[in-house]
DNA sequence: GTCTAACTTTAGACATATTCTAATTAGTAA
DNA sequence: TTACTAATTAGAATATGTCTAAAGTTAGAC
């Protein structure tokens, strides 16, 4: 058994998710791969091999990990949602001109910004979600 | 003509955009509801009164509105996609439990914050999504 | 006002994205 | 192993969004 698999195994039992192989499958593609994939991609490529999941098992396995917090899906614009492998906290840049969601650096907002605004409320965190043009696009 | 309605036309000559009956509709509602509504809410309420819109013309006006800063899309986790007019600039607030969006009056990050993470990119804006518990599940 | 060209709307078909359902399979603990 | 429960499955159903071709509307020239 891999060193990943071990981890992963490790983070579900933490979590009290039961570990299948259709979550660890969804969850490794997630912590493997570049970021911000569909829940179509996922369901290909933990199909390219086995075990199979089915489309219904990828969206249950991306709900199941985001509920934990071993993954997340991402706040955005249009189209099909994009899930990531909740590990570091970053935030987010929308590029205007091409559509690309490229993943910003993680730094604090300065204590105390904004505190007034968010009375009543028990904030758990926060992202920055950026726009303007890419370095693709500003050539 | 109504106040309002002399403002709206101002606003889409200024931004090169056809008046028409089914585009004042469209942001007349979003003007006067604080919401975050979905497509299919702008559909139904234009469509209490004349004129009529058709849901593929609500689509068209909100990407209308949008294209000149007028509405926009709020980058938003599942479901359907949801849109505000495009006035003051503020954040938002996702509430964990009901899955509630609520606004956050607009302040800045102060100068310089994350600039090192930035480079490359020309940023036109940017918003802050925070997340927790809001006032009422809180209780 | 009349004309024309370009833009917009329309209904519904089409396409894509996600959830639901009922039957089956797999994980857990005794 | 056994019993119990949670998870998976295929495909149907639903939800959301886009496209098309015909018809209507707007703007500007005359
Ligand atoms: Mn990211
Ligand atoms: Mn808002
Ligand atoms: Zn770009
Ligand atoms: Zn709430």
């Amino acid at each position: 058994m891999s060193v990943l698999r071990e981890s992963l195994d490790a983070a579900f039992r933490t979590a009290g998710l039961r570990p299948t192989a259709q979550r660890y499958a969804v969850l490794e593609f997630l912590a493997r791969r570049p970021r911000h994939a569909t829940a179509e991609e996922i369901f290909h490529a933990v199909n390219r091999a086995d075990p199979r999941a089915s489309r219904a098992t990828v969206y249950n396995s991306l709900r199941a990990l985001a509920g934990v917090g071993l993954a997340r899906e991402v706040a955005s614009e249009g189209g099909a949602a994009r899930f990531e492998a909740g590990l570091q906290p970053h935030h987010h840049f929308l590029c205007d001109q091409c559509g690309s969601l490229e993943d910003v650096p993680w730094f604090e907002l300065p204590a105390g910004t904004g505190a007034a605004s968010l009375g009543g409320r028990a904030i758990r965190g926060y992202e920055i979600v950026f726009r303007g043009t890419c370095a693709n696009c500003e050539k």
